[in-house]
DNA sequence: ATTATCTATAGATCTATAGATAATGC
DNA sequence: ATTATCTATAGATCTATAGATAATGC
């Protein structure tokens, strides 16, 4: 399970001895409560609901974390794991014929695409969670962020695109990663005139002009 | 008071009859919620914390809203009258000389940059809104995004940009949007790697690059 | 004996309002 | 008389925990 390797789970301590069962409950716990955080969004989401969604009681909920602000870490990460996750599987699918940094926009255009709720409630409920724990969350931010960067200085290495400050260049990275939350923060009007395809084809377009001054 | 002809003044009944008093309370009011929500956050701070800040007590507050919701709507209601006003102030004042649309994305930034805090409060918090009023608030959000359009749709027919497609123009103008925002929740990162002035200067650039295929 | 789970509740809020009081205008 | 403001509190939650119970392993 590539989840107990995260930073989250090390961060919570738990009453629990058996570190498989403290897996799998709290697999349990993060299912349950991103559903209903997106549903209703954290503050408005009790620890019972929680607890009932998850199938056990709320007192079996707090041997397993030490506060609410503990489930929305737990939650938060999981969400940066399975888009840094469903970012590599999509690349290792790829045709590795086209340019590498169309391959790696499409890979996580496409994973923001599936993954919308979730990069909306990150957007929304980062700015709850205790601060040592928002800068983890950003530092997920960063490593998403980082993989457009190393992309970029690829093809400038190879020639394909002109150089770039190193200023440009994260910028640009960052703008990258930004493009994909737009989709999924402004799907309210994009999607009623884009497909998800038609918006990765437009926005690639437009990253690689950024590229030619 | 420009504010007297905004939706949520309108949409948001009071039990006082002089509609001048209504308008100074609600103004302090805001004010103090305003500067609450940013610091703690809509749903960690209290109807008495803001009846306290805004000067009267808790039973006054109510005579002037009708829940905490229609605080939170106010606010982001006079966010958005501000934000517009501040473009429109900056557009008046700029040398007309330039790229109009590198002027508006100008104004823009500098806006964002001024606002930078309540720009992220309407993005934690606009889904706390009643369904009703988070139309409004996207409306608002339509409307910022239109100038971007307009001035698109202008340097087009000056052909001082190439042709776009409607659809082209419209993305374009909702990247300028979010690049404004990103600035805002980005800013734990851009602030630490350029001032307000490298980011509008690179920005404008890559922006203008989008419009040259 | 130890570990995990459950029930019941202490303790702390917080929103919204009812009813009393003060201020204003005829 | 009418309008605006205040005080006091009803009523409804919600988090987190203490202490009782059930399940597991020696």
């Amino acid at each position: 399970m590539y989840n107990a390797h995260r930073q989250a789970t090390r961060d919570i301590p738990t009453q629990v001895k058996n570190q498989d069962l403290v897996q799998r409950r709290r697999r349990q716990i993060v299912d349950a409560a991103v559903e209903l955080f997106i549903q209703k969004g954290f503050h408005k989401t009790t620890t019972r609901q929680i607890a009932a969604a998850a199938g056990f009681s709320i007192g079996s909920l707090y041997e397993y974390v030490a506060s609410k602000e503990d489930i929305l870490y737990l939650v938060c990460d999981a969400i940066h794991a399975e888009m840094e996750q469903g970012m590599s599987e999509a690349l290792q699918r790829a045709s590795r014929e086209d340019n590498p940094l169309a391959e790696v926009i499409r890979a996580y255009l496409l994973v923001c695409d599936r993954m919308n709720d979730h990069i909306l409630l990150i957007y929304q409920e980062t700015q709850s969670l205790p601060h040592k724990w928002q800068k983890v969350v950003l530092e997920n931010e960063v490593r998403i962020t980082g993989r457009f960067t190393r992309a970029l200085a690829q093809l400038t290495a190879a020639g394909d695109i002109p150089h770039l400050s190193a200023a440009s260049m994260d910028l640009v990275a960052h703008n990258i990663a930004v493009i994909g939350h737009m989709w999924t923060f402004r799907r309210w009007f994009l999607a009623r005139h884009y497909t998800i395809e038609d918006y990765i084809r437009h926005q690639t377009a437009f990253i690689l002009n950024m590229c030619h001054p």
